[in-house]
DNA sequence: GCTCTCCTCCTACTCGGGTAGGAGGCGGCG
DNA sequence: CGCCGCCTCCTACCCGAGTAGGAGGAGAGC
C-alpha cells in the first residue's frame, strides 16, 4: 500500500524536485502533478490521492481556494500545505480551510516525508516551525506585521540564485551574468526577503535541501 | 557489463557517500572498500575491480604508496586519485606513481562519475581544477609554495563545519558548541585553509556536494 | 497615452566574516 | 621532563555582504 500523492506547485522545478524526492521513497508515489489551482482541483477529483501536496501561490486558484474546493467535494480529503516560506496569516487561513498539516519549504526533506506520512495515516500536523509561530501568534496579540506579500522570484532573480548556490561571490556572478555587482546586490537582497532569508549561506541552504537546482552543475572546473 | 570499483579512504562518512552517489548508477558497482592504504592493496589484489578511488591521505599506508604498490602488483589496474581538496605536490608525486586520474573531492559528482567511465576505459583524466593547477605550474616555474601538509580536520573544526552546513552564524555557531565567536573564527579559518576554500558559502556547496553530513538534520525546527 | 513590473545602476552606510598574530591551558608522547 | 597538537580566547584590521533609498530605461498591458 503506497502512499499517493499529488503535487501542485506552479513551478515546474519545484514539482521536479518533489517528484525527484518522494520517488526515494518505497511507500510513497506521486500520482499526479498540478500546475495551478484549478487542475489541482479537477486532478484532485480524478486522482484521489491519498495526500494533495499544496502550494499556496499558484496562479488561476490559488492554494487556498483550491484547498477549500477540494474539501467542499470531499471532505475526507487530505491537503498538506506546502509553501515558499514565509507565511503569517496564510497558515491561519489555511488551516481555516481545513488543510491538515503545514510544511516549509525550507523544512528538511525527512521531514516532509513524516508529514506526509502523518496525514496519511488520519492525523493532522504542523511543521516545528509553524508550531513555534503559531504558539507565538496565541501567545502575542499584537503582531502588528504588514500584509507582507509571499511573492516568487523573478527570472532574473532565479539567475542569481543558481549562482549563489555554487557559491560564487558577488563579483563573480556580475561577470557571469554581465552586470555590475550592485546590481546583484540589489537582486540579492529582493531574494532574501522574498524567501525569508537571512544571508546567502542560507539560501545556499535551502537550494540544497529542497533540490530546487537538481542537475545543474554545482562548479564550473 | 558493470565497472567494477574499490572505494578506500579512511572515513566512514566519506565511503557511505561515495557508495551512495555510486549506487544510483547502473553502469557502477562497488566490489570492495578499504579503510587505509594496505586493505587497499590487499583488496584491489583479490577483487581485481576495474577502477580504484583511492584516498591519499589514509593511515598505515598513504594512497601514493598504496599506488605504487597496487600497480607493481598489477601494472594494468586503474587508479583514480580522489582526494580531500587541496594537493600541490601530490599531484605530480601521484601521477608519478601512475595513478590514471585525479579527481577533487570538491568537483560535481558528475565529473567523478565521468571520470570513473573515462578511466575505466582505459584513459586517463585530471579533474579541469587539477589540469588547471598543472598548466600553471608549469608555466611558471617559481611556485614557491611551502610543503603545505594536506591535514584533515580535527573533532572540534567538524563540529563547527557540520553548524555551518546548517547556515548559522558564527555567533549561534558559537551558542552552541559553547565557544565564543572568535573562537569560532578561528575554527573556521582553519578549516577553510585546510579545503582550499575561500569562504563559509563554498563549505556549504562542498558539505552539500560531497554528502559530506547527509543524515544529519539540516536545520531545527 | 499611462502604469506597472522588471532590470539595471548608483551612493552611503552598517555589520558580520575572515585574516593575522599572539597567548594560555591541557593532554599525549618520546 | 619537554615538545607538540588541539582548543580556547584575544585585539586589530580589511573587505565583502546586505540594507536603504533613489533613479532611469524597456516592455507589457490597460
Amino acid at each position: 500500500m503506497t502512499i499517493r500523492v499529488l503535487v501542485a506547485d506552479d513551478q515546474a522545478m519545484v514539482r521536479a524536485g518533489f517528484r525527484m524526492l518522494l520517488s526515494r521513497e518505497e511507500d510513497v508515489e506521486v500520482v499526479a502533478e498540478a500546475s495551478n489551482g484549478l487542475e489541482a482541483v479537477d486532478k484532485a477529483a480524478r486522482f484521489q490521492p491519498d495526500v494533495a501536496l499544496m502550494d499556496i501561490r499558484m496562479p488561476e486558484l490559488d492554494g487556498l481556494e483550491a484547498t477549500r474546493r477540494i474539501l467542499a467535494a470531499d471532505e475526507t480529503a487530505r491537503i498538506l500545505i506546502l509553501t515558499t516560506f514565509d507565511l503569517d496569516e496564510y497558515v491561519y487561513e489555511a488551516l481555516r480551510a481545513g488543510a491538515s498539516g503545514f510544511v516549509l519549504k525550507d523544512d528538511p526533506p525527512e521531514q516532509l516525508l513524516g508529514a506526509i506520512r502523518v496525514v496519511a495515516g488520519g492525523d493532522a500536523l504542523l511543521s516545528p516551525a509553524i508550531t513555534k509561530r503559531v504558539i507565538k501568534r496565541f501567545a502575542r496579540v499584537p503582531q502588528p506585521s504588514p500584509p507582507k506579500e509571499l511573492e516568487e522570484l523573478t527570472e532574473r532573480e532565479l539567475d542569481v540564485f543558481r549562482l549563489i548556490s555554487r557559491g560564487l561571490s558577488n563579483a563573480e556572478i556580475g561577470q557571469e551574468l554581465y552586470i555590475t555587482d550592485t546590481t546583484v546586490k540589489t537582486h540579492i537582497t529582493h531574494i532574501l526577503q522574498k524567501l525569508n532569508l537571512r544571508d546567502r549561506v542560507q539560501a545556499v541552504v535551502l537550494a540544497y535541501e529542497t533540490g530546487l537546482f537538481d542537475g545543474e552543475p554545482s562548479r564550473r572546473g
